[in-house]
DNA sequence: GTGAAAGCGCTAACAA
DNA sequence: TTGTTAGCGCTTTCAC
């Protein structure tokens, strides 16, 4: 910048006009200062500019590493093949949201995922660069994050507040008590299924919670036995998990249930690969249901029956909030919104394609 | 920074040295800074650490606008509806390959599209921000490429090079000419089809011209007569105008057509449906082909058959182009790579699903 | 319309 | 192991 500033017979301060409001500088000095820029091959920088401004212009989105290993490798075993956005899960959705949204407001996005062992703070790298940020539900340390929004704006996604210390941010949430009750009554009433199997997961996120919760409301609204435990918890919700709690339900003693009602999709995909291989028939000997939607669901076969969320949604309303506290009063009471979903009625469930 | 160091009693030396370096600081003082940075809610800025290290930490990725109104809207209109990660494009896909291999560097990832009309220039946002980014080709003025690229490591993707100012930079792009060749052969040889039709567009993009003397060299070597010009020019390469082209060709006096090849996904799906609305079936009474293996084409009726670009693994390409030169001495030779691409046989050529 | 000067919050030698 | 001291490249008053 100085050099641009010499070369052009300008000072600095000029210099940074041209680049931040141009109209207050004269045409023609204007013209030679980015002449003169061009010439050097000047580049503004952007962490100078930060640091000097105190805003950065960039929003930001922390995730987990949420990639299923089976559906990675599936992926790039067939490469070449229609599996390859398959994988497209969601994360990815959300970023779509977020950026359609950020672009519109004039934001850049800054994605950054947690590293699987990852030791050292991912949020505080992000949080650092940007002026305002959404963190997928338990992505951070509570405590972490805590500190943090009392920086900036957060907004929390999926799932409900963690804990009380959280209660000030903003938050996204969607319905899964709502999806998962409606998807249950659509089982036992319209297709008149009664032996029910709900494999939930070991760490009970609190929506993979209100999800079983929804189960139970509809089962008890029609009459059957409430669980209060799920059939079934696995570990880690992925492809390989469901595959294995499918072979573990059949082998169970006593009634094979007539429907496998999964807390997510990849288990439900991974389950309808386990029932192939078994020569059991999906939907004719047993339904399967899953819960997200993801892109997967769709192509297999058979087309999975699940609960789909509005992921790409709840980025574009991630970045409203925090484009509004980023421009409003900061006082003003933290929002909380619930997002409708809604039931995707397909094949593995018994119903047409 | 300050306030924490006062606060723990040491310099801010150490203070850097704890968030830089942990091991260099005893246990002890460790514990003290990071209390007092707890109860401070201290959040080291990344702008100030960026102007000091010159180092972020970050990649970029600068992509055009493409988003097509019609799928845009279709997948809103529909909200709830399954259409919606149809509109996944290939920026999305790109992004996801970026955002991987990135973080397995340990980057983050900062992702902007050029608005519509935009004023200021995109790129140097970006670029004032990033240790070194990708570009979607035809994002950004050469001219300004040029400049940035001298300060740092840029990948161009997809299209050839620019212009020779541009012939430094590493550039990735995909086997375009061979996957159209291929795939017309495909549609001479077997299946037996003549009478060709191609759509290409108004402004040649590079690429786009690449498809098309790939079809000209497949016309060629099957004995067919090769044009100098594609039966149609659309202007922006969307559903709608694919949709108009499909129509357009129909009416043309002469013999119809017995295959409609496209010079992309989205045109081939706006002309499928003008097709069904019209009564004339596919691939019965015409075939119909696209290009990119974009999610929709995987998802309308009939599939479509298509040339899949490898958008994912570009952008991990690109990454590691970049993480290269970044960790390597610059002066090596640019690289410049080449994709393959791979035909996507569906129901839309006659293939079966 | 333009310039001078004082930081913005951190890292990176170099000392101690 | 810890402290001191320069900047990093820009924005921002406040003069002129």
């Amino acid at each position: 910048m100085y050099d641009v500033a010499e070369r052009s017979g300008v000072s600095i301060a000029t210099v940074s006009r041209v680049y931040r409001s141009p109209d207050t500088v004269r045409e023609q000095t204007r013209q030679r200062v980015l002449e003169a820029a061009r010439e050097l091959g000047y580049v503004p920088s952007g962490n100078a500019r930060g640091l000097a401004s105190r805003s950065t212009g960039v929003l930001g989105l922390c995730f987990p590493d949420y990639s299923d290993p089976d559906a990675e490798s599936e992926a790039e075993s067939t490469a070449g093949e229609d599996i390859d956005d398959a994988a497209m899960l969601y994360s990815d959705q959300i970023i779509r949201g977020m950026e359609r949204a950020a672009r519109r407001h004039g934001y850049a996005l800054l994605i950054a995922a947690s590293l699987k062992g990852g030791p050292e703070s991912l949020v505080a790298k992000v949080a650092g660069r940007v002026d305002g940020f959404a963190v997928l539900a338990r992505t951070v340390a509570t405590e972490e994050l805590e500190v943090i929004s009392r920086r900036q704006p957060v907004v929390m996604l999926a799932g409900p507040r963690e804990s009380d210390d959280l209660d000030h941010l903003d938050h996204i949430e969607v319905a899964n008590a709502d999806g998962q009750r409606e998807l249950t009554r659509h089982l036992i009433e319209d297709h008149g299924l009664r032996r029910l199997a709900y494999i939930g997961s070991a760490e009970e996120s609190p929506d993979v919670a209100a999800r079983f919760r929804g189960y139970v409301e509809a089962c008890r609204a029609a009459g059957l036995p409430a669980p209060d435990e799920p059939d079934l918890r696995v570990g880690m919700m992925t492809q390989a998990e469901g595959a294995q709690a499918a072979d573990a339900l059949l082998e169970r003693s006593g009634p094979r249930p007539d429907a496998l009602l999964f807390a997510n999709d990849q288990m439900a995909v991974g389950a309808l690969h386990t029932l192939e291989r078994r020569g059991v028939r999906v939907p004719r000997d047993i339904a399967v249901t899953g819960f997200d939607g993801i892109a997967l669901s769709r192509i297999v076969r058979p087309a999975l029956t699940t609960v789909r969320q509005p992921m790409r949604r709840m980025g574009e309303e991630a970045v409203e909030l925090l484009v509004r506290r980023l421009t409003g009063r900061q006082d003003s009471e933290p929002v909380s919104m619930m997002l409708p979903v809604s039931v995707a009625r397909r094949s593995s469930c018994g119903c047409g394609d």
